[in-house]
DNA sequence: GACTCGTATCGACGTAGGTCGATATATTGA
DNA sequence: TCAATATATCGACCTACGTCGATACGAGTC
């Protein structure tokens, strides 16, 4: 049999690796979603049928008015949240492309 | 038609809110992957049908040796990665249980 | 216009984490 | 046992970001 010293550890690798602009964009996705409360959000607006006002989720995180008005702004930013204005309140929704979006970190991350 | 001067914003919310554990939880996994690097990694693991040797991701990266070593061990704590020694070189590739944790993660997050 | 209330922005603080040089550890071979 | 190489750990630096009090903005009401 071949003994170790005669392999090289370093053979080509067949796979090319992730552009460096598509693996930043994943990351950039992923990061949004790398907060407990921002989880939560995005949690409860997925199993509630109608928008939530933003009023809502601050007794139910327990957390100050302006970081939740920090993390909506965030998770709306990535494209994931839809913000509407109600008279002075504002609602907020799964945006339509955010299973898509996420389904498509799965797909770059692990086997298809 | 009844006015917005008598509706309270915040109605009680039907859905309940994810326990902190598993919010917790989820938004570490989600943190794990929340750098372009690690995202590389897992993606070329994903992509290679056999374990890929450490001293790959360096020049693939552009990164140095201590800081590839990082994220390889981040990723193999997290539960995405296995590691396996042969001799001197470490090789690494996905864990069997990777794929359904990521799939977890937009369970969790969006629509079933 | 003045007041109220919901939301957004600002500024500051503290912590978490990515990065690398230096060094330690481990395995192999002479 | 000693040298060489691959990997891991350590220490330090710097940046990113979650958090909140104070404050500004905006919509509705009187």
């Amino acid at each position: 049999m071949t003994s170790l010293e005669l392999i090289d550890c370093c053979r080509p690798l067949g796979a090319v690796a992730l552009a460096d602009e598509e693996a930043e964009a994943t990351a950039a996705l992923f990061r949004t979603l790398a907060d407990p409360a921002r989880v939560k959000i995005v949690n409860l607006l997925a199993t509630s049928a109608e928008p939530v006002c933003a009023c809502e989720f601050e007794p139910t995180l327990h957390l100050s008015q302006p970081t939740v008005s920090h993390h909506l702004k965030k998770l709306t930013e990535a494209g994931l949240l839809e913000r509407e204005q109600r008279g002075k309140w504002a609602y907020f929704s799964l945006h339509p492309g955010a299973s898509s979006q996420l389904e498509r970190l799965v797909r770059i991350t692990a086997v298809v």
